[in-house]
DNA sequence: AAACAGGCCTAAA
DNA sequence: TTTAGGCCTGTT
């Protein structure tokens, strides 16, 4: 293993334009984790790295070309005027407000389906914990700085597993959903790049396809898989969101080419807000 | 102890 | 086309 050679820090951004706490935080990714230092370290594209702030601004350390982490938090895309895009009444502006700084990150579209059909019905640290354990167990080991780490399983690497390997896992009954969708993928009968070239509409109804695969969890691979944003993923709570402080025939789809956005500040505010409000 | 957790599948109206 | 029940596992 080599590695250590191209080892660079990189800043990011400002910290009111990547909020990391928020960013890694709002349920849209599972693989990194704050530490006692107070930086985050996680693998994205098969790069370990740390990301901290530091007063205004927000550094990153790694290996990764620095576009390659440009792309994964978005930073070609303005916020602002993203989130200016779309209204939605006085609950959604505060939502707006208290997740200022999330941004929308352009995940591997394995992954995130990967990562989406575990979600099901399961709560963030259990999430955290298979996706983990599938990368230790089946991800090839990279170490940074001192400390090991693994890529996320190819889909052609678990498609050559049995039921059996993923039993520990403890995924449950979603073991035989990641399978499925893993052979679905490897054997090219569903093609990720192309889904991320094409309207959101029939790449959802491709996605629909897959075992495993339903609305929810195909929009959420829409979103943050293939930052398709206009999708709009609707779990128990967005749709409790939308029941208690929407009008009743509101259309989510109103919102716009952002629509993405504006769900993942409402389910950020709706689910950390009650004990902050 | 029973219910629930960021759903989905299948069977049955 | 909508609805009910079952499904693995873990936590409260």
């Amino acid at each position: 293993m080599k590695m250590s050679e191209n080892i660079k820090t990189l800043k990011l951004a400002t910290a009111a334009e990547l909020d990391i706490r928020k960013t890694f935080d709002c349920g849209q990714c599972f693989r990194w984790n704050e530490s006692d230092d107070g930086a985050w370290r996680g693998v994205a594209f098969g790069y370990p790295a740390k990301v901290w702030r530091e007063g205004d601004e927000v550094f990153i350390r790694s290996a990764a070309p620095d576009d390659l982490w440009l792309d994964y938090f978005d930073l070609g895309r303005d916020y602002e005027a993203a989130s200016a895009s779309f209204r939605g009444g006085d609950f959604l502006d505060e939502a707006k407000r208290f997740g200022a700084g999330i941004r929308i990150l352009r995940q591997e579209p394995w992954e995130a389906l990967c990562s989406f059909i575990i979600s099901q019905c399961n709560n963030i640290p259990r999430i955290k914990g298979i996706v983990e354990r599938l990368c230790s167990y089946f991800g090839e080991p990279l170490s940074f700085e001192g400390e090991q780490y693994h890529v996320f399983p190819s889909a052609a690497r678990i498609a050559q597993l049995e039921l059996k390997d993923l039993q520990p896992l403890r995924s449950g009954y979603r073991a035989e959903y990641i399978l499925s969708a893993a052979r679905d993928v490897a054997s090219g009968s569903i093609d990720l790049d192309q889904l991320a070239a094409a309207d959101w509409i029939s790449a959802e109804k491709a996605l629909l396809a897959v075992k495993g695969i339903g609305k929810k969890v195909a929009d959420c691979m829409l979103l943050f898989g293939l930052h398709h944003m206009e999708a709009f993923p609707i779990d128990v709570w967005i749709r409790r969101a939308l029941k208690e402080h929407f009008p009743p025939d509101f259309d989510p789809s109103s919102l716009g080419e952002n629509a993405g956005l504006a769900q993942q500040y409402i389910f950020y505010y709706a689910r950390s807000g009650p004990s902050v409000r």
